[in-house]
DNA sequence: TAAACCAGTTTATAATATAAACCAAATATT
DNA sequence: AATATTTGGTTTATATTATAAACTGGTTTA
């Protein structure tokens, strides 16, 4: 009857930072912080968990002097993130 | 952009338990606990913080000799059901 | 009458989310 | 030129949560 939520998307803000991610090629870490209103802190933990997960790869580089973090979503992420979209349906559409 | 979600609601088992009631008229914790497939500890706690909350109510009596929990939706519970749903909206439609 | 079962509740524990504190480097201020 | 502030994060500590294990009070079965 209810399917398996990933724990893992099954987080206001990881779920967010993937939201994001299926939506556009690549997004940085200032970038994901403005639009989540989330704290530099608490994204950093939840990004680098969807990394672990091999959801997302993570990039480092300098855009000029200042260090720049660049996220982009995987081919897992995104069935994970499909996936997790069917199983809410069975919590939405109640019978 | 995203919209907060009910924390109360964003937890598989008590969103499995408010789905089954806003479908049905009223459950008790027998049948909720088999549909949802949880333990009774689980749902025992996770019951309570729905009628904390006021989503749901909660009336003790007996069938024969043996005790029965009925559970229902109160309006507060349906419109937290709707906002949260609401809400989930803006993780899922990217963009 | 004792063993097993039913319908739960209470309590303990492990996992989670989150913010606070911190760090190194860059930039702005006096 | 020194000092303060900001930037872009990471690490660590804490409070909350989800969950299962242990328990309770009564019932049915052997």
């Amino acid at each position: 009857m209810f399917k398996e939520l990933d724990p893992l998307l099954h987080s206001q803000l990881r779920l967010a930072v993937i939201s994001i991610l299926i939506g556009t090629e690549e997004a940085d870490f200032v970038f994901i912080r403005e639009k989540t209103a989330s704290t530099a802190g608490n994204l950093s933990v939840q990004i680098e968990k969807l990394r672990e997960a091999g959801y997302i790869s993570v990039e480092k580089s300098f855009k000029g002097k200042m260090p720049r973090t660049t996220c982009r979503i995987t081919p897992a992420g995104i069935s994970a993130f499909e996936k997790y979209v069917d199983a809410l349906h069975s919590y939405l559409q109640p019978k």
